[in-house]
DNA sequence: ACCCTTTCGATATCCTAATATCGATATTAT
DNA sequence: ATAATATCGATATTAGGATATCGAAAGGGT
């Protein structure tokens, strides 16, 4: 184990990507690779992927050969954290809430959502994907007593506020939020922001430069120039 | 419509988070709002703000005051396509492409998800949220008939490049990816990758950091100084 | 009418991640 | 054994987004 040391947000977002390929060329038996391959397949900067991998590797690459695969896949995952799961409580079950309680993909990657909330009365009580509805005057008392450190935000952006604060006083030490809000926090607690509206505003873009190079009959051929 | 331009994707991940305070103060009456106010709002940087602002704003920001909201906010929904919807397809009814679904929140991004495509023959017929399964090899067809441009991905990785060759073949041009894969597309098709294991990550690191300082009994005043 | 303040737009600077360079080292081939 | 080569680790450079600075313009107060 090798998690004393911080890696960048950007090195972070490359290791699922790594720990994937590392995975596929292990079960082809492939026991040791090098930064230079994996930098190849995954289009990034060998330097960079040299770097990342000994960044978390116990041990150190080898010249002419790379780095043990096996190892490698146990120090991501360990660090990534896949080996003791995380709990957290959902707050917030409308229809992006119920989305992510029933994708039970998380659990590959250590969490595990015990419990969601909200406020709509119509909601509380029921079961959803198997997680149990409560109140969200329940929630300080569940966190407290289940030391629920995660808290994943689903609500509407004018309500994401209080109910982060709910969170926080709860004692949680890291929101999911979900919201298009820039939440208030204490420092020690993280707000990890996912912004889906980002990744959809970037295919909009895409999808209008690409039709007004079409109606301005532009040779397709400069598209591979890039 | 100021759509002539082209923001670097970091801009175009801000303009959610705009467009979200612009709406939430015109309800309150502001007509108009200066790129220093949003800006200790949302904790960005003024000039950054300004900078994005009189980049979509078809008038100037005038000094003294700001830029009006009631056209900022007409302007970024036009950037982003939110008032002409986009159509999609789904590929891989697993636990994610379920959740993606049953996720209507998307409408309001100008995002609809037409039909679902699957090759395990159980799910293939089946109507999950309103959206009826088809089996992959209708995938060209429907593509073609229907004019669709955009296709997001939620098979397993290993599934995910054959699945995206079978979208780029069908004639669309953008490919909102969930698969930890780095997929290989001609130039003029965009891979989106939403990386929500990268979330994950973030969180898992910082709560690792919290509790090694905890139990190194670190005072947590030094959290605030950061 | 004049001054003061706030904000704008443009330009210059800074900072951090990504990339390139280079000597050292291990493996393979001769 | 020796030479050739691929890769590593360390250091230097580059690039691009974020931040700071500054003159100009517009609104408010006296």
């Amino acid at each position: 184990m090798k998690n004393d040391v911080n890696l960048t947000v950007q090195a972070l977002q490359r290791m699922p990507y790594y720990l994937q390929h590392l995975r596929k060329v292990d079960e082809n038996g492939v026991q040791i690779i090098s930064a230079t391959a994996m930098a190849n397949v995954l289009d990034l900067n060998e330097v960079l992927v040299r770097k990342d991998l000994s960044m978390i590797c116990t041990s150190k690459g080898k010249p002419k050969s790379g780095f043990p695969v096996k190892e490698l896949i146990d120090n991501i995952e360990d660090y990534l954290g896949y080996n003791n799961t995380m709990d957290a409580v959902l707050v917030g079950v409308g229809s992006l809430g119920k989305a992510l309680l029933g994708n039970n993909e998380f659990s590959k990657f250590g969490l595990n959502i015990v419990a969601a909330f909200d406020i709509d009365e119509d909601i509380v009580g029921q079961v959803v994907c198997g997680k149990k509805v409560f109140p969200l005057e329940k929630l300080q008392n569940l966190c407290e007593r289940m030391h629920i450190h995660i808290g994943i935000l689903t609500v509407p952006a004018e309500f994401a506020q209080e109910a982060a604060d709910r969170l926080v006083g709860s004692g949680v030490r890291a929101i999911w939020n979900f919201a298009l809000i820039k939440l208030n926090a204490p420092d020690h607690v993280l707000v990890q922001n996912e912004n889906l509206a980002a990744s959809l505003a970037v295919l909009s873009q895409h999808l209008r430069n690409e039709m007004t190079e079409e109606s301005k009959g532009v040779d397709l051929n400069e598209h591979t120039a890039l």
